[in-house]
RNA sequence: GGGCGCUUAGCUCAGUUGGUUCAGAGCACCUGCCUUACAAGCAGGGGGUCACUAGUUCGAAUCUAGUAGCGCCCA
């Protein structure tokens, strides 16, 4: 007896004893925090570089402001299933966790927490700010790493870091330097995305761009020294005052006549040139174009062109500044209703029409980017996003799935410097010294920036007359270090362990951040390491709830994740995700696939209970069916493996979890326990018990990355000696050699059982009566014996025997083309088996037709490969075989 | 406006170089069962002109071109 709470000596608890003892349903509550505990007492997840081969990966850093939801569940679950199987798989496993400082949403969040106690953030200087933030950060920050202790994440967490963490930051301004002395990075006016809001300058791709309803505002303009007026059409009608062109096309005869003269800017009536250029589209609009080249980069472009002045017109904050003349103060778009209103008073309006058109949001607060000239520091990418392409294009790394290599593609051969500065306090600050002259040194530290700059520019230089920029970095010029940054690899390039654990295997990401994030890492690991920082680039979608909609705050679609892991356990809600999250798709989230996941777990739950109501009995032998069943089950397994392996090997996890599903609910317990259960009050032979519980403790191995509780749960229960300690650091099955016929044999089994069910069910004959079957012999053929027992078994059958010719008022079913008779007491509806023989009849026939055609086809005999030849006549030979049987039948019932 | 991709069962998706009775899976649905592991379950069943059109081929869900609809990235 091998159930473990039973008490010594040869005494059997009674089954119902085993069935109180165990519940009836699993519950994840308890369970699941008892093992985190556990293994994070054993240290099962902590990884230091040994002999063994390394599996690392490093998390997307969250947002360190961020709270759990479904995207981080699906990206989360992903790693962690990835990294348990590697760590099963006998590597030495390190999934290293942490989070971001993300600049603008952290800085934000201060200040609103500030302002609600009453603190001003102008009011404070740099250091008491960053006080305050700290103290928040200490406080408050990464909240979600707790929280995905919950999910089950077997994460390193002594080597939880953080971007703005010492090392981080030592490695974040190195490379600065690096770049600068490299001259990758300079400092210039440009256009930028400025977002009025945070009060900082964004890069390109922090910019979301949508389409809205505008209004498009018809102004005209006056001509200087004459009554005539030039219209021209714009969405932004405040940005008139900073106009300091109208620009025509050299060849539009509407217009030849102003060149030369001047337009004066309505309201405030300033003088502005007429300027000819092809790049004015004639049909758009008037064919007029207004420039305003502080306020839009094609007009910037123009602008330099014809060497124009450029009047920025607003403040930082999205106010007009007094180069606007009036409304001085007013908020952009209070200033355009006011100034429309006044442009309609003064008959400067035309007409108002409604367009549709794009518009630049900011992708953390989402208020309306500002084009605005200003003072930036770029990084150049050119250079850095060649490399990067090709190791991507070569297959180095490897997308899954691959067709985000055309995007990234795309990207790369268009991509654009990097403004990487940001107006902020929260992140790391520009190491540039200015000098009281305005010129710079860039420097790890203040002192070595005194050095510097003395030797360069003065030597007469003091501490004070240097003033560090007070600018930070952009938050992704620490995440593209991350993955080396993480092991100190810029700082110290030769230790232990970049060196053991860089490059790490797989990153799992959404592909949002394709070009945010992972472009740059494979840029800085290149330029820095001069090796990829990955191989496997596992791509997901995002959460969607049913309709197909983002999950968003203000939607209020999507669920709360640690509420749906104490309703379905941690377990379920790890396979609702993964069920429905094939790789590259958006995954449409359902509540009710947590709910198939807990079921899941309730049936494995079951399984287990089941073996453990079974008593052995030492001097019982095993009986041939469950010797067949055992032999079937070990083939079938290896064969599953084998298919889990290869869909590992493609990164289709949820196909790979969709095989385990089926090998444990179908095969195992739907068809390998109910062939080998004994007889109700009887007890089992010990063998057939071993190795049963042998396939369950395998089964268990298989699915433990993706549900890691309970195969914790019900592994601790029937381990034995053999057994380590915990299935997380318990060796994965690998699919061995295996025997395919008696998968084919099984196969056949099968559909005769499911045939004889059918006719049960048709004929309304409960389970309990016992039928009796007898098997028409196929000429000479040989019949296959193998499952015969379990037929008998799994059918309720008195008999089952072999016969030539039919016995009385039988029924008849054909499997394939052999005829199972099956007498019965009840009258047998011969027109009705006659209607029916003969529909399968014609079907055949028709069947057969095809396949005789299609073998007198000269060109399909000669051009088809052999085997497809071979098969074609197999099909016909049996169609054959199963028409003279059809007929044969018939012949009887007529 | 430029680029990329998608369209297979009611839903979400597989379908690997064209060839097994190839048209599949899970869920949902229908029918019968509280059968001593599980009703969070068991057994059985129905369901698709593979978006449309035209080609290539002995053979097309699969390859080519066009049409329609949808989505993503970029401007």
């Amino acid at each position: 007896m091998k159930c473990f709470f039973l008490p010594l000596s040869g005494f059997l608890l009674s089954r119902k004893f085993i069935m109180k003892e165990i519940p009836k349903q699993y519950s994840p509550g308890k369970t699941e925090s008892k093992w985190y505990d556990e293994w994070i007492k054993k240290g099962y997840f902590r990884s230091r570089p040994d002999d063994r081969s390394p599996y690392s990966m490093v998390i997307p850093p969250p947002n360190v402001t961020g709270v759990l939801h479904m995207g981080h569940m699906l990206n989360n679950t992903i790693q962690d299933v990835l990294v348990r199987r590697a760590r099963m798989l006998g590597f030495n496993t390190l999934w290293l966790p942490g989070t971001d400082h993300a600049s603008i949403a952290t800085e934000a969040k201060v200040v609103n927490k500030l302002k609600s106690e009453g603190i001003d953030k102008k009011s404070l200087s740099r250091e008491d700010f960053l006080r305050h933030a700290w103290e928040w950060k200490e406080k408050h920050g990464g909240i979600i790493l707790e929280q995905l202790k919950k999910l089950g994440a077997s994460c390193d967490w002594e080597r939880t870091r953080f971007t703005m963490d010492d090392t981080l930051s030592v490695s974040v301004i190195r490379v600065f330097i690096k770049l600068y002395e490299k001259g990758l990075i300079y400092r210039g006016v440009r256009m930028v995305n400025w977002d009025p809001k945070a009060l900082t300058a964004l890069s390109d791709e922090e910019v979301i761009h949508k389409e809205v309803q505008s209004k498009f505002y018809y102004v005209r303009y006056r001509i200087e020294g004459s009554e005539e007026y030039v219209t021209i059409a714009t969405t932004r009608p405040e940005t008139i005052l900073g106009d300091t062109a109208i620009c025509i096309h050299p060849e539009d005869e509407r217009f030849r006549h102003l060149v030369g003269k001047k337009a004066l800017v309505p309201l405030i009536n300033r003088p502005v040139p007429f300027i000819l250029d092809d790049y004015v589209d004639r049909e758009f609009g008037t064919g007029a174009l207004k420039v305003t080249p502080a306020h839009d980069i094609n007009d910037y472009k123009l602008g330099i062109k014809h060497q124009l002045p450029s009047i920025d017109i607003f403040n930082d904050d999205g106010t007009l500044s007094e180069k606007a003349e009036i409304y001085i103060g007013e908020d952009r778009f209070v200033a355009r209703e006011k100034i429309s209103k006044e442009l309609e008073e003064k008959g400067h309006l035309v007409k108002v029409e409604e367009i549709t058109n794009s518009i630049g949001f900011s992708e953390r607060t989402d208020e309306v980017i500002e084009p605005k000239l200003s003072l930036q520091w770029f990084l150049q990418m050119e250079a850095l996003a060649k490399p990067a392409l090709d190791v991507v294009m070569d297959d180095t790394i490897r997308f899954h799935p691959p067709k985000f290599k055309n995007i990234y593609k795309h990207w790369m051969e268009n991509v654009r410097d990097w403004c990487i500065s940001r107006q902020l306090w929260w992140g790391h600050r520009i190491p540039a010294y200015y000098l009281p002259d305005g010129r710079f040194v860039v420097a790890e530290s203040r002192e070595q920036a005194l050095m510097m700059a003395r030797e360069k520019y003065d030597p007469q230089l003091k501490d004070s007359d240097l003033r560090q920029d007070e600018d930070v970095l952009d938050t992704w010029f620490s995440s593209w270090l991350w993955p080396i940054s993480v092991f100190d690899g810029i700082s110290e390039p030769g230790n232990d362990e970049i060196r053991y654990y860089y490059p790490t295997n797989d990153l799992v990401t959404a592909p949002e951040i394709l070009f945010f994030w992972v472009a740059r890492m494979i840029m800085a690991g290149l330029e820095f390491r001069n090796e990829v920082p990955f191989h496997n680039v596992y791509l997901h979608g995002i959460v969607r709830d049913k309709q197909g909609r983002k999950m968003s705050k203000s939607l209020g679609n999507s669920p709360d994740p640690i509420l749906l892991m104490d309703r379905y356990g941690a377990d379920g809600v790890r396979v609702g995700m993964l069920l429905c999250s094939p790789a590259g798709n958006d995954l449409l989230f359902d509540e009710s696939l947590c709910e198939q996941g807990r079921n899941f777990c309730n049936k494995i739950w079951n399984a287990f209970r089941l073996t453990q109501s079974w008593q052995t009995d030492p001097s019982l032998s095993q009986p041939t069916e469950a010797n067949t069943a055992i032999r079937w089950f070990e083939a079938n397994l290896n064969k599953a493996l084998e298919t889990l392996e290869d869909h590992f090997k493609k990164y289709r996890i949820a196909d790979a979890l969709m095989t385990v599903y089926k090998l444990i609910w179908d095969d195992f317990c739907s068809w390998y326990l109910e062939m080998v259960k004994p007889a109700y009050l009887e007890a089992m032979d010990e063998a057939t018990y071993e190795r049963t519980i042998g396939f369950l403790n395998q089964l268990l191995r298989v699915l433990h990355p993706f549900m890691p509780f309970i195969t914790e749960e019900i592994f601790q229960r029937i381990r034995n000696g053999d057994d380590p300690e915990s299935i997380t650091i318990a060796p994965m099955p690998k699919a061995g050699a295996y025997d395919e016929g008696i998968n084919q044999s099984f196969r056949f089994a099968k559909e005769v059982i499911m045939a004889i069910r059918n006719l049960r069910q048709e004929k309304n004959i409960p389970p309990k009566e016992a039928l009796d079957l007898f098997i028409k012999k196929n000429n000479d053929e040989q019949p296959d014996l193998t499952f015969d027992g379990i037929v008998k078994k799994l059918c309720n059958l008195g008999h089952l025997d072999y016969v030539s010719s039919k016995p009385d008022a039988a029924h008849s079913v054909i499997v394939r083309s052999t005829e199972l008779l099956i007498p019965l007491d009840q009258h047998v509806d011969a027109e009705e088996e006659i209607k029916n023989l003969e529909a399968e009849l014609t079907y055949q026939e028709g069947f057969l037709r095809a396949s005789e055609k299609k073998l007198a086809n000269e060109k399909f005999v000669t051009n088809a490969p052999g085997h497809v030849v071979a098969l074609e006549k197999k099909k016909r030979d049996d169609a054959r075989a199963r028409i003279r049987v059809i007929r044969e039948q018939l012949d009887n019932l007529s």
